[in-house]
RNA sequence: GCGGAUGGCCGGAUGGCCGCGGAGCUCACGCUUCGAGGAAAGUCCGGACUCCACAAGGCAACGGUGCCGGGUAACGCCCGGCCGGGGAAACCCGAGGGAAAGCGCCACAGAGAUCAGACCGCUUCGGCCUGCCGGAGCAAGGGUGAAACGGUGGGGUAAGAGCCCACCGCGCCGCUGGCAACAGGGGUGGCACGGCAAGCCCCACCGGGAGCAAUGCCAAAUAGGAACCCCGCAUGGGCCGCCUUGGCCCGGGGUUCGGGUCGGCAGCCAGAGCGGCCGGGUAACCGGUCGCCCAGAGGAAUGGCCAUCCACGGGGGAAACCCCGGGACAGAAUCCGGCUUACAGGCCGUCCGCGCAU
């Protein structure tokens, strides 16, 4: 079909679907931000970033967890893209109240830090 | 207008920018369109649909249902009625078959709790100076209790008692109305049959089991299986009694096949569907006709930000208005019919009582 010439996107969003991979990014590196916390991982050298959402019984009833994945979805549509790093595969965790009720634009810049941090303690292993 | 009863309905609205899931169109960029609920919840009943089991059916066991009639695919649901209870009324509440088939239980209190019974009493006779003691009769009154072998009134009597009578209640037998549950009324019996079946039980009716992670199809890598072909050149073992040749099995290589895991597809959304109108029915509901397409994901879409308005709360102001806060319960997962539970605030009707006016 379209397979003559790749497309120009230079990163593409994958959503983390196994039990395994959620655990692995649990083991590495952990940032904890007043709503959310940010927990990333170093895979493979290739162009794809990878993003997984957990919401616990902890954040709330099913609307309250839902919600938080949703906010932590378009948290992550909006900064990801441009300061996440291809190769990486990151988790980011709702916590009980603040996800659901934190200011976006606060939780923009938590993000932005986060991902420094995490990346500034990866770059001297 | 006030107080009460009851039946429905809504569940923030509109728009902009950036996104997500499905469908359709397109070579493609992309465009169009649709995208949570009345409970999506609890998973408590009833079905559809799959697979498994099974001649039909009967019996037993277990579980469920339980006034009558109707509705429905079906129901433990709904509608209408009956009976009992509550309320001044509108209306509300009720697991509401059978206790003369049998077993069991009825605590405490009380003399006595189902073979009724005699504590205080009442009447009378005898002893006897009254008190008191003993005998006989009685069960009306008191007391106990959730309940005391009918209730009220009268007659009767030594005192009493269905002992007798009237009415009520109860049992039995006709009659009338009703499809029926049942109601009304008549005759008769002569008080005899206490409660609990939500303790066991009896009777009638219903029920095979598991569930969409059901089930069906496609189908990698690795390992193992079967069939066929080739090799037996190098090395080894077994068999055709032994040796040569040859063959077979183990062995090595290849092809094919079937099972099967990851994964993918179907099941999976046009249906006991929704809305309008007409007709039948008190109603639940049914029939006809016209129109509509109304989520289908699969680690699971329905989101983020902004603006204006609408409820609501707080503050300021004489007012118009301004500022701040702020949105009930809750998120589809095979699909329907119910039930139950949660729910800020608001809207519409019907009925009852009181007040005012006529």
């Amino acid at each position: 079909m379209t397979t003559d010439t790749p497309p120009a996107v230079s990163v593409c969003l994958e959503t983390l679907k196994k039990r395994a991979d959620f655990l692995a990014c649990a083991r590495a590196r952990k940032a904890a931000m007043p709503a959310f916390v940010l927990q990333a991982r170093q895979r493979e050298a290739d162009d794809v970033i990878r993003i997984g959402y957990t919401a616990s019984k902890k954040v709330g009833n099913a609307v309250s967890r839902n919600r938080a994945k949703r906010r932590l979805r378009a948290l992550a549509r909006d900064i990801l893209p441009n300061a996440g790093v291809p190769g990486w595969d990151y988790v980011l965790v709702a916590r009980a109240g603040a996800t659901v009720s934190h200011p976006f634009d606060a939780m923009k810049k938590d993000l932005l830090r986060a991902l420094a941090k995490v990346h500034q303690r990866g770059s001297a292993p």
